[in-house]
DNA sequence: GATGAATGAGGATTCATTCAT
DNA sequence: AATGAATGAATCCTCATTCAT
C-alpha cells in the first residue's frame, strides 16, 4: 500500500530494468497505463484497459507490478520526476538570470511530447494529489522560491505585490497545464488540435508574450 | 443513458421539483453531489458517498433521479447552466463596451460560491466532456467569438493575432478554473486557503491586473 | 478487518435481528457458512458455496455481512460463545462440588447438536486461532483454572501433579473435539456414523468411565 | 489429478531420487512443504510459500514434483508412511505381549521430531481425508482390531465393552495428535511451549498413566 | 535445473440498479 | 417517499500451471 510511494521522491535517474525482453514488457505496460491514466485518472483507469493496449491479459500486468497502485506510482515516477528533475534545474541553476520565458517555453516543449503527463498531473491535482504529493512538494516549494526571486530581482519588481507571486505562479501553471487537459475536449468541440506543432509554436508564442508582460521590463 | 442529456441545452430555469418535502430531499441531493462529483468526478463519485452525505439510503436516490447519469446531469444543468447563461448574457449584452476584467471578477466572484463547480467542470474536461459537451458548446462559441469581437473592436487590437485569441482565451478560463481545481491541494501542501476572502481578493486584482495587460489599452 | 473481531468478546446474548425476513436470511446465511467452514474451514470455503447452500447469490451476501471475515466471526460469536458460556457457566457455578462428569457429558450434548461447530474449533485451532483467540483466552483461563481446583480439591489430588493439569484437560478436550473432527471420515472409512445416538450415547459412556477414572476417588 | 494417489499405498521406502542435487532440492522442497502444509493445510498453502522457504521461484518446483497434489502426495508418503509402518509393526508385531503404553509413548516421541506431521494428519482428516484414505484404512484397520486383541486378551478386558474400543482408539489417536495440533495456538495463548522436552516428557507421563489407567491390570 | 513471462480459472468485493414492501 | 434485499456486471487480485529460454 503505502510502500507503493515512498516517502522521500527519488529525482534521480530511473533504475535499470532486468532483462531486454522483461525491459520492454514492462516499459510497454509503463507507457499504456500513462496513456490510459492520463485519459481517465486513477479510477477510471480499468486494468483491462491497460492490458489491452499492451495487448497482454490482466494478471500477466502483475509479473511486473504489484498493484494498479504500484503501477500508478511507476507512471508517475517515470514521467514526472524526470519533468521536476530537469525544470527544478532549469529554475534552480539559472538562477535569476534565467529567462522565465525560456523556461515557460521548455516546460510545454517538455509536456508536448507526452501529452498523457499535464493531464495525469491534473487529475491527480484533482483527487486530491494522494500520490503526488511528494512530488509536488519537492516541486512547487522550488519553483514559487525561485518565482518570487526572479520577480524581486527582475525588472517587474514593482509590479506585484509579493502577495500576488503565488498566485502568478499558479496562473501560469494553469495556462500549461490546463492547455494540454483542454486538448482533447477541444478538438473535439472545435476541430482545432491544439497539440499540432502550429497550435503548440502559437502556444509558445501567447507564453511568451504573456511571461514579458507579467515578468518583463515595464513596457511604459 | 443519452437521454438523460439531451441535444437541445435548456438555458433556461431549473424545472420546479415535485412535492415541497421532496423538493427539499432533491435539493439536499443535488447539494450532496455536486460536492461529491466535484470532488471525485464522475466515476470516482459512489452513490453510496451521496446518499450517506444525504442522510439517506441509495435507493431513495432513485426516487429523485433515474439513474446516476441523471443526477450527474442534473446537477451540471443546475450548477452551470445559470453560470453559463449569466457570463453569455453579461458577455453577449454588454458587448464590445463590456469590460473583459468585470466579465473575469464576475465569473470568480459567481465560482467563489460554490467551489465545487469549477471542479466539476475540470473533471468534465479531462473526461473528454461526455456530458457537458452541449453545454461547453453553447458556451465556448459565444465566449471564442465574443472575444475576438472584443480584442478586435478593442484597445489591443494590434497586440495579438486573431490566431492567438483562442489561446488567450483558454488561458483565462484555465487560470480561474484551475485556481479553484487547485484550492483543495494548495491547502494541503501549503496551509494557505486560496478559498479564503483574501485570497479571493488578490486572486481578483492579479486577473484585473492581467485583463489589463492582455486586454486593456497599450501601456507605452 | 480488525473490526470483525472486537478485543472484548461479549459473552452475553446475542442482539436481536432487524426485521423478521432479514433475521431468517441472516439466519439462513448463518447456518449455511457454519456447515461450510465446519467443513473446509476459512480460507477452504468459498463464497460461492455458502450462497448456493442458502439460495442466493454471492453479492447478496454483503447486504447482510460486511465480508467473509465478518461472517467467519458472526458464526463464531453465535456458535461458539453461548458454548462457551454455558460450559463456563457451569464449571464456575457448579464449583467444586460439580461433577466433572456431568460436564463433559453436557459439552458432548451440546456439541452432537451442531457437529459443524467442533470442527470449526479445530479448524480454528490448527490456523493459529486468528480468529477465536479471544473466545479461546475467555475460555481456557477459567477452565483451566476451574480444573485446577476441582482436581486439587476433588478425591484425585493424589493422583496428578499440578503440571500435568493442563496435560489432562488438553486431553479431555482433544478427546471431545477431535471425536466430531473424525466423525465424517470415520463413517467414510469404517461405515460407523459416530455420530448416531448409539454412538453417542456410548462415547458418553467413555468420557464418564475416563472422567471416573482421572478425577474421580481412588478406585483403589 | 487422481493418479497423484494411487490405489494401493506403497508402505515401503521412499524412491531414491534422482541426481544428487536434484535429490537435496527436492528433500528440501519436501521439508519446506511439510512444513507449511502443516502449518496451512492443503488449500491454505501456497506454492508461493513452499518456493520462498526454500529459496527458489515457484516454477522451478515442477522440476521436482508435477503439481501440487503431487507434493502433497509425497509429502503424506514421505511423513505418514514411515510413521505407519513402523507403528504397524510396533502393534501388529509385539503383539498381546506388546505394551500399550510403549506404543504410544512411541508415536509421541516419533511425533515429537517432525510436529508439522500431526498437524498435517488432522487437516486431512478435516477436509475429509480425500488424500489420505488409503494410509488410513492401511493403519486404522490393524490398529483397532489390535486394539481389540489387547484389551480383550489384557488385563482390563472385563472393563470395556467390545463395542468401546473404537472410541477408546479413538480418544488415545485424539489425545496424541490434538497435542501437537494445540501446541501453536497453545503456545501464542499462554506462553507455554507443549514441545518443550519437559513438556513431552510430562505429556508422555500423563499418557503411560492414562494407558496404565485404561488398559492396565484393575487397580483394586 | 532454474526462471521470467504469460495466462485460465476463480475468489472476494463493489456498485448501480431493481423491486417488493 | 423510503428502504431491505437481491443481483448482473465488472473490478482488482491470487494462484497453479505452462513454456521458452
Amino acid at each position: 500500500m503505502s510502500d507503493a510511494f515512498p516517502q522521500d521522491v527519488s529525482l534521480e535517474s530511473p533504475p535499470i530494468r532486468q532483462s531486454e525482453k522483461g525491459r520492454l514488457t514492462s516499459e510497454r505496460i509503463l507507457d499504456a497505463a500513462e496513456e490510459a491514466f492520463g485519459e481517465n485518472g486513477f479510477e477510471g483507469t480499468k486494468l483491462r484497459d491497460v492490458a489491452t493496449r499492451v495487448g497482454i491479459r490482466i494478471p500477466s500486468l502483475y509479473n511486473h507490478f504489484d498493484s494498479k497502485e504500484a503501477l500508478y506510482a511507476a507512471v508517475l515516477e517515470r514521467g514526472i520526476a524526470p519533468l521536476l528533475r530537469t525544470l527544478v534545474e532549469s529554475a534552480v541553476d539559472r538562477g535569476a538570470h534565467g529567462n522565465p520565458e525560456d523556461i515557460v517555453e521548455q516546460t510545454v516543449e517538455l509536456l508536448a511530447e507526452r501529452p498523457a503527463l499535464p493531464r495525469l498531473v491534473l487529475h491527480e491535482t484533482l483527487d486530491g494529489g494522494r500520490h503526488l504529493r511528494q512530488l509536488l512538494q519537492a516541486w512547487l516549494g522550488p519553483l514559487l522560491s525561485q518565482a518570487e526571486k526572479l520577480v524581486a530581482e527582475g525588472p517587474a519588481a514593482n509590479r506585484w505585490d509579493p502577495d500576488q507571486l503565488p498566485h502568478l505562479v499558479l496562473a501560469m501553471y494553469n495556462i500549461v497545464v490546463g492547455y494540454f487537459a483542454m486538448a482533447p475536449l477541444y478538438r473535439d468541440l472545435n476541430g482545432t488540435d491544439l497539440l499540432s506543432r502550429e497550435a503548440l509554436v502559437r502556444q509558445i508564442d501567447v507564453l511568451r508574450k504573456l511571461s514579458a508582460l507579467l515578468f518583463g521590463p515595464d513596457p511604459r
